[in-house]
DNA sequence: GCAAATTGTTGTGGCGTACAACATAACCGG
DNA sequence: CCGGTTATGTTGTACGCCACAACAATTTGC
């Protein structure tokens, strides 16, 4: 707010560009309301759209002539052209994807990995594969990759300063893939770009105060929206729910402290009493709605219940208009409909007339793959110019 | 991020007129220096800073010839023309000031009440109280009025929504001040205002990710400054950091919730130990530091525990740069140095190198009043042409 | 007292948007 | 089927704002 930079001018040309391209990488949209959302002339948006269509970053289809009185106006919608890898290394796998501007993923490939991969064992896949997926799709010009990362990214360079499951620690992961690929490479935490996608494309569009939760297999996270922004912190690592703190005691989490939601509230606890080895999301949530035994019905509200303090705590804090919940947390809380909402309401400020809106995650499997892809297309929107 | 107009070539002059007001309000500047931090055109920083000499926002001081080579530049100070008025109604009295632009308070005055005023009593004393205190200062004029409140404000029209120790709810507390002095007036949560206050002119100067956290004698508050914004939430209530779930069971807080941060770090608890019966600021950490016996040392430890959980959770889930402790919590952890350091370092994310700092709250009695006063600043700042 | 350095001042040019006038293409009513 | 109405794309002009360059002013240092 303070060192800021002024000096505008052909600032305001960029600003304009950037605008219309995330207008129509969210949502296409006809010329006319490109017009009335941007408050720009008619001319201007013609100059604009102009300018993108030239730099082959989005394309006018003739007309969608809407039974409407008046000359149709042209539809804008991204371009094929761009395009950017997303990468996800997990435990057991790295994912590679190809994904168009739109969070259109154009091509996914999962390589399975026995051990967790080491960060060049991940670069190699990563590099490999999307030079295979991009191989295949003509005409289309990378502009940069993504990578989601379950650890501590520091965001302004793409540094894991810690993922403790895949047992990385520095690892400058965004500077590796982006050398390897000649182009820029963002990295940034697995569950904040969940977020990113949640709030771009899924269950927190147009939303202006977000927070979104993610229950993973290794823990829990999250990435914050407030006032249109995502929210980094000092140096990137905004958004660790995980590590809220909700009673004394209990059991350890990750990083050895006790009671927190992520040591409370897991989902190999649900496994357990379930008796299964493993279940995807929608098993998991047909499992949970399925048995009504009281061992499980006791472990869901234990669990629903210690997710309302925390909640309580960031509502409490931050004042969002919704919480998206992702990953298990969305079957744990479609097992015992409206028990979060109350449990949450009886912690959180007495302002009933305002009451958040509780949300399950609408993106699936591809939701990290789309947040990735964000980190590069994000830097396209602030700079289009060079295309 | 979305729905955002474009729109912009007069707005550039506004942006940068704003940029040039803040940074002056902020701290007196050389045209120079203004030049340097803007990256503008030495030609263009002298129109604008003309400019703002013609609207009376700021004067320009013939030169403080600095020892450096070449012609000196002269020094841009805030003008002491704008005035603002802020209000501070609490349980026992009503605080009015004048505060010019540079966060200067010009004249305060408080009216005690035996009762606690209800609004129509705030507003009365406010209105009479800043009518006097306006005719003593000639040449200035009125640009609005802030008002700190203890309770939950809705940001966007001053609603007050609750305030429990006033025992005030949905009163809209700004609209009835600015119609009755016929200025814009805003309102805004105390603790929120004195965040904004330390960060603009306090012990969060210049930081861009910060936290402030206020003890008070009814509980405790805070603001947050995150990407060099204030966090206000969907409505303006973000900051409520007292309301932050620590633990299961315990006392109810002020809002009848259990296991809260102000459930269990009290004023009134430490008052207690020590046997006081009222303190002020100084005096309070004077007896914590002084009496070493161990009921005391076992509260203070106890309180600084309970804080610790709290800030562990704020940090993992915000990343601050710093934190800004303000109230008695001040008092609170200079009676015991360093111990909530390293509590918040073995509950937060492990990255030793990268630690929050820490500190005390740089104001003194007149932060509230500072805070309030920003709220017509900031709306001057934004639109400083009409002047 | 003169050279160097730094900054204020003034006039010109370029860039970007607004505006107005005109062109185009749908719908609507007969 | 056709002219009127409405909405939008297109084009050329005007205005506002900043950058830049050249010049003037003022201090330091030798």
């Amino acid at each position: 707010m303070f060192g800021e930079q002024g000096g505008r001018n052909d600032l305001v040309r960029r600003h304009n560009l950037a605008l219309v391209l995330r207008r129509v990488h969210v949502a296409p949209a006809t010329r006319s309301e490109l017009t009335r959302v941007s408050g720009l002339n008619r001319s201007t948006i013609g100059a604009l759209v102009a300018e993108l269509v030239d730099r082959g970053l989005v394309v006018e289809d003739e007309a969608a002539g809407a039974g409407q009185v008046g000359r149709p106006s042209p539809l804008v919608r991204p371009s094929d052209v761009p395009i950017a890898v997303a990468v996800n290394p997990e435990l057991d796998a790295v994912t590679v994807a190809t994904v168009r501007l739109g969070g259109r993923v154009l091509a996914k490939e999962r390589v399975p990995f026995d051990a967790p991969p080491t960060p060049d064992e991940a670069v190699a896949v990563a590099v490999d594969t999307a030079r295979r997926l991009l191989a295949r799709s003509n005409g289309a010009r990378l502009v940069g990759a993504g990578i989601a990362v379950p650890g501590v990214v520091r965001r302004v360079d793409g540094l894991v300063r810690l993922a403790p499951h895949l047992g990385w620690r520095d690892v400058p992961i965004a500077a590796m893939v982006g050398e390897a690929l000649g182009v820029f490479a963002g990295a940034a935490n697995d569950a904040g770009l969940g977020a990113q996608a949640e709030w771009v494309f899924g269950a927190g569009r147009g939303v202006e105060d977000l927070v979104y939760v993610h229950g993973g297999a290794s823990g829990v996270g999250g990435g914050i929206v407030s006032g249109g922004a995502l929210v980094g912190g000092a140096t990137g690592h905004a958004g660790e729910l995980g590590h809220i703190g909700i009673r004394r005691g209990g059991r350890a989490d990750t990083i050895g402290v006790r009671g927190t939601l992520e040591s409370e509230v897991r989902r190999s606890a649900l496994l357990e009493v379930l008796g299964l080895d493993r279940a995807d999301p929608d098993e998991l949530e047909a499992a949970l709605t399925a048995d009504r035994s009281s061992p499980v019905r006791a472990e869901v509200r234990r669990q629903i219940d210690a997710l309302a303090v925390a909640l309580a705590s960031v509502i409490n804090l931050l004042n969002p208009s919704r919480i998206v919940l992702g990953g298990f947390l969305s079957a744990l809380t479609a097992a015992t409909p409206g028990r979060l909402a109350d449990m949450v309401a009886t912690r959180a400020l007495p302002l009933p007339d305002e009451p958040v809106d509780i949300r399950r995650a609408a993106l699936g499997s591809d939701l990290l793959l789309i947040g990735a892809a964000e980190l590069p297309f994000t830097r396209l929107f602030a700079d289009p110019l060079p295309a």
